[in-house]
DNA sequence: ACACCATTCGCAACATCGTTGCAAATAATT
DNA sequence: AATTATTTGCAACGATGTTGCGAATGGTGT
């Protein structure tokens, strides 16, 4: 009574993500992935050196991370303390092609970094002569549940 | 004939703001607080150990820019690339109070960082419960120069 | 000008982070 | 199942940043 769950492999959403994509489904991907999708917060390369549980050797992670930013997976968050963040793209965003029109915030208190999807980037007007390419806003302060 | 300008002491500028920071002017201060007022873009650790003609250890390079930054003399910038880049603040920036409120500006075609000063922060309104501590905002495009 | 003390400097040693080349392992394709 | 393309782990390396400590130097008072 299981043939039909069992031979109608279970594509879960993470290995269709990946071949959407146009990556190779591995162990590696399949996990990284995974601790993004459920970690709401951004993650660094340290965060998921640690929080895997299965021990993936440091450079497959940095290539992880680098195909997932090409791919258009994840973007990087530039943040004070010289320490990349990665945080889960939405649908829309295409091989390198992002549409990250938004906030984030780095928590003082307990150093989650989020994306605001809500918060949209203000305009920003530039002295003449300047071309504007990309905005980046970071807000730090204290987020919601550190606030009670 | 020289005995005037000899044994007044020429105080530069330079050793004026030292003092006024209660640094003690030393051979490597002097050159990286100069490398900062020649040079209008922000400067890396990097930067200032390759233009310093003479050779100071990378340790002072560090140290020193600890000490300017404790003491309000220049502000850090984040970036997209791993790399922090330093800036000398304006007059009113007084021990580790900073009133930076400006855009940061990198052009994506000679490198440069530059402060914005003209251009003053957006007002950024959070979701319920964030509370703002900081705003950081960095544009990345192509710089007056660049452009013709 | 000199001696004293506090601060800073240079060096060595170390830790962390990130990159590259290459051979073995694994995934996609036929 | 065999072939091919891609990914992985390992080792080695370079870049970046930190710390401890003795030597050098700056500030200060005589
Ligand atoms: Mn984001
Ligand atoms: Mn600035
Ligand atoms: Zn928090
Ligand atoms: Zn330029």
């Amino acid at each position: 009574m299981e043939k039909k769950t069992d031979t109608a492999n279970i594509e879960t959403k993470i290995d269709l993500l990946l071949k959407k994509s146009n990556l190779s489904v591995t162990g590696g991907r399949r996990r990284i992935l995974e601790l993004f999708l459920q970690h709401d917060g951004a993650l660094s390369h340290g965060d998921i050196e640690k929080k895997a549980g299965e021990k993936f050797d440091r450079v497959t992670i940095y290539r992880t991370l680098q195909a997932f930013l090409e791919k258009g997976l994840i973007h990087s968050i530039p943040t004070s303390d010289n320490s990349i963040r990665y945080a889960l793209c939405k649908d829309d965003c295409s091989d390198g092609h992002h549409h990250d029109d938004h906030v984030h915030f780095i928590c003082t208190a307990c150093g989650t970094t989020v994306c605001l999807e809500e918060v949209t980037l203000p305009a920003i007007k530039l002295p003449r002569g300047y071309t504007t390419e990309q905005v980046e806003v970071l807000v730090s302060g204290v987020c919601k549940s550190c606030n009670h």
